[in-house]
RNA sequence: GCCGCCUUAGCUCAGUCGGUAGAGCGAUUCACUCGUAAUGAAUAGGUCGUCGGUUCGAUUCCGACAGGCGGCUCCA
């Protein structure tokens, strides 16, 4: 029994101490009841763990991310372990911890349904109220391929590990499979009940919470199929999703956030707000947009044509169906066929709808000679295209078959491309700042080497990527790898947007292609009067016009700042003989350019006030005999306050200061 | 595309153990003219998603298809 020294890390606060050989890791928190794991020199062990010399010991918290993380795929333990009670011929997959929960996926004969769930969350609760103890186990690959003989899921995964694959690269086969089985030993761990009787097992890598009893709270949320190993080639598995977190009160204010995000659903909203609609009659995927929603669809157009204008782009149109040679020459056709919409016959040769605009707005730069002087030549259009998802992936406005792509192509001189796309990713960056979207990191999507789609050298690509590269660090934003998710021509950019609730969406992408100016045979002439071929550079800034108005709709949960809204100013009278005083206001509002209505109907004034409130209109302007003595309108806005008695030219000036400042009122 | 669930009035939803349906909101009309989130009354509105099968009879049971929802894969 000699003394060991430990440094105590708490509150970030070092303290060294003694204990003797042998202290657990649990007994310098013993007073913490939140603690849950340690985490020993850096790496999270179990509370269970024993201390060495030398050892750099932290608490970790339940509510922490790590700690959440623990108690989540402990609890994926704890649902799997009812599943095989009340299913014994389910297998196991993966069961990892995930943002706000955890899943677990078993191979059933019949897949699970909602009773299923009830059942098995009353199953669960009996294991955490016999609080079993996580207990963690060393063994070998052999040792465990033979205990674990009849879960042929976990023995593939095993044999991964054991073909020498690194953690990442677990990761990567299976999402969450490094779960179980990482680069360092195998570990099994078994559910003690207090008795010694072992009442399950399961290969994992932990660390796990002591015992059961500390899940505090826990739903199973639905169930899912999912492709084992995340491979659309490999057979379903049941998936169940759960939730778990470290109070009652946590698990409500998490249901609670559900919540929220259906009332900002834009598919409920766009109902509610009479903006747009997805007539069964059209087809899938395929949305109208109605009077109030033109508005502000138009208004975000007019912006962004705006925009791009002052930014140096030359606005151009083109049509909505090609023969099919442009898309071969494009290099597009074999790679999109399958997402395109077939062909159509006619005059001897197959038309599509277009799905991409680059090929045109190739045509439009080949259309005459170029000069390096015209050069970066931008153009920009609100181009149209059509793609054929696939049946379950179509998503209110945000997957959606037609949609409006703001899409540019600069063709510039190779030694202007990291300049222009310093610029447009600049461009991007304010233009999503002006629609209130200021919360973003960037992704760069490259080659990935395993896959032969890609066109062009390796010098090229390694160009690209570093031109791209640099311009994404000069923005001093995050950049997050993408590997192997480039487009085949070359690789992008994407601006990763998070909206107000946080989850976050592809916005803008930027492309740089080296391939298309080949096919297409682009050439401008040198100052030296040799024909050099440009490289273009693709931009969308909204990704889709469709998509980011979805997402405006969520971020903003319907309610737009003054310059988006349908209706910016809702007049109501407070009785019949207010009517003609508020039109005489509207007039003059609209003559400044202000969307304005009148609610001349029926209602008392009451219910018109409530109308306009859950229609969003960020300014009520109200009318009674007191407002037409002084000259004044009364104001009422959205949150609830009231402005009462404001003269007519404050009140028309204070729209328009409104509107044209583009702020949230 | 794959798995599961769902589809009743414009919207949200009851209901029919197989005998062709109901509410609230919305709409229309009438009365009320009102100071900051729902005035009252009356009326209209549905071949119960579509097609086929079982049945004396189907909105209800079965099947196919379409559309939707939640995931998976994919993606702007």
């Amino acid at each position: 029994m000699s003394d060991l020294k430990i440094a105590l890390v708490r509150a970030g606060q070092r303290e060294d101490v003694a204990v003797t050989t042998g202290t657990k890791a649990w007994e310098p928190f013993k007073d913490d009841a939140d603690v849950i794991a340690a985490r020993v020199n850096g790496a999270l062990k179990d509370l269970s763990y024993e201390l060495q010399d030398g050892d750099e010991v932290e608490g970790v918290a339940i509510d922490s991310p790590d700690g959440h993380d623990i108690l989540r795929h402990s609890t994926a333990h704890v649902m799997a372990q009812a599943v095989q009670d009340l299913f014994p011929e389910a297998k196991l997959g993966i069961g990892p911890p995930i943002r706000d929960g955890f899943y677990y996926d078993f191979d059933v004969e019949t897949p699970f349904v909602p009773e299923d769930l009830e059942k098995i969350e009353t199953r669960m609760r009996k294991i955490i109220k016999e609080g079993q103890r996580f207990s963690r186990r060393v063994t070998t690959d052999a040792d465990a391929l033979r205990e674990l003989q009849d879960e042929p899921y976990k023995i593939e995964l095993i044999g991964l590990k054991g073909a020498g694959m690194a953690e990442d690269a677990a990761q990567e086969i299976a999402e969450g499979a490094s779960a179980e089985v990482g680069a360092g030993e195998l570990t099994i761990y078994d559910n003690i009940r207090r008795d010694g009787e072992v009442a399950w097992g399961d290969l994992c890598r932990g660390p796990h919470l002591p015992t059961t009893k500390r899940i505090p709270a826990f739903k199973l949320m639905r169930t899912a199929a999912a492709y084992w190993r995340g491979d659309e080639s490999n057979k379903q598995l049941q998936r169940i999703y759960g939730t778990a977190w470290e109070s009652k009160e946590a698990l409500e204010a998490h249901l609670h956030r559900l919540e929220e995000a259906e009332r900002r659903d834009h598919r409920k909203l766009g109902r509610d707000l009479d903006l747009y609609s997805f007539p069964d009659e059209l087809g899938s995927g395929l949305v109208v947009f109605h009077p109030k929603g033109g508005v502000i669809k138009r208004v975000m157009e007019d912006y962004v044509r705006q925009r791009h204008i002052e930014e140096g782009f030359q606005y151009v149109g083109t049509p909505h169906i090609t023969k099919e040679g442009l898309f071969h020459t494009s290099g597009h056709l074999p790679y999109f066929e399958d997402t395109m919409f077939p062909p159509m016959e006619l005059e001897n040769s197959r038309y599509f709808l277009k799905a991409m605009n680059c090929p045109m707005h190739n045509l439009i730069y080949r259309s005459r000679g170029r000069s390096y002087r015209e050069l970066p030549l931008r153009l920009f259009e609100f181009g149209g295209v059509y793609r054929y998802e696939k049946s379950g992936v179509v998503h209110g406005l945000t997957r959606v078959r037609g949609m409006t792509q703001d899409d540019s192509h600069s063709y510039c001189m190779p030694e202007q491309a990291g300049d222009e796309i310093k610029h447009l990713l600049g461009f991007c960056l304010s233009l999503l700042r002006d629609f209130g979207i200021d919360d973003f990191y960037l992704e760069l999507s490259t080659r990935d080497d395993a896959n032969d789609k890609f066109m062009g050298s390796d010098e090229q690509w390694e160009t690209a990527t570093r031109i791209l590269e640099d311009a994404a660090h000069e923005t001093g934003l995050e950049l997050v790898p993408d590997p192997g998710g480039a487009a085949f021509y070359g690789p992008k950019i994407s601006v990763q947007a998070k909206d107000a609730i946080g989850r976050t969406w592809q916005l803008s992408t930027i492309q740089y292609d080296f391939n298309q100016p080949a096919g297409f045979g682009l050439e401008y002439q040198a100052p030296d009067g040799s024909r050099q071929q440009p490289v273009m550079i693709h931009s969308a800034k909204f990704g889709s016009l469709e998509r980011f108005y979805g997402v405006l709709v969520e971020h903003y949960a319907g309610a737009f700042p003054p310059w988006l809204s349908p209706v910016q100013v809702q007049g109501i009278p407070i009785a019949e003989r207010h009517v003609d005083y508020l039109y005489d206001v509207a007039r003059r509002l609209t003559k400044a350019g202000i969307r304005v209505e009148v609610d001349e109907s029926g209602d008392r004034m009451q219910k018109k006030i409530r109308n306009a409130q859950l229609q969003k209109v960020p300014f009520m302007m109200i009318a009674g005999d007191d407002d037409v003595a002084a000259g004044a309108v009364s104001f009422r806005y959205r949150d609830g306050h009231q402005d009462n008695g404001v003269s007519i030219e404050d009140a028309i000036a204070r729209v328009v200061a409104a509107v044209e400042s583009r702020e949230q009122v």
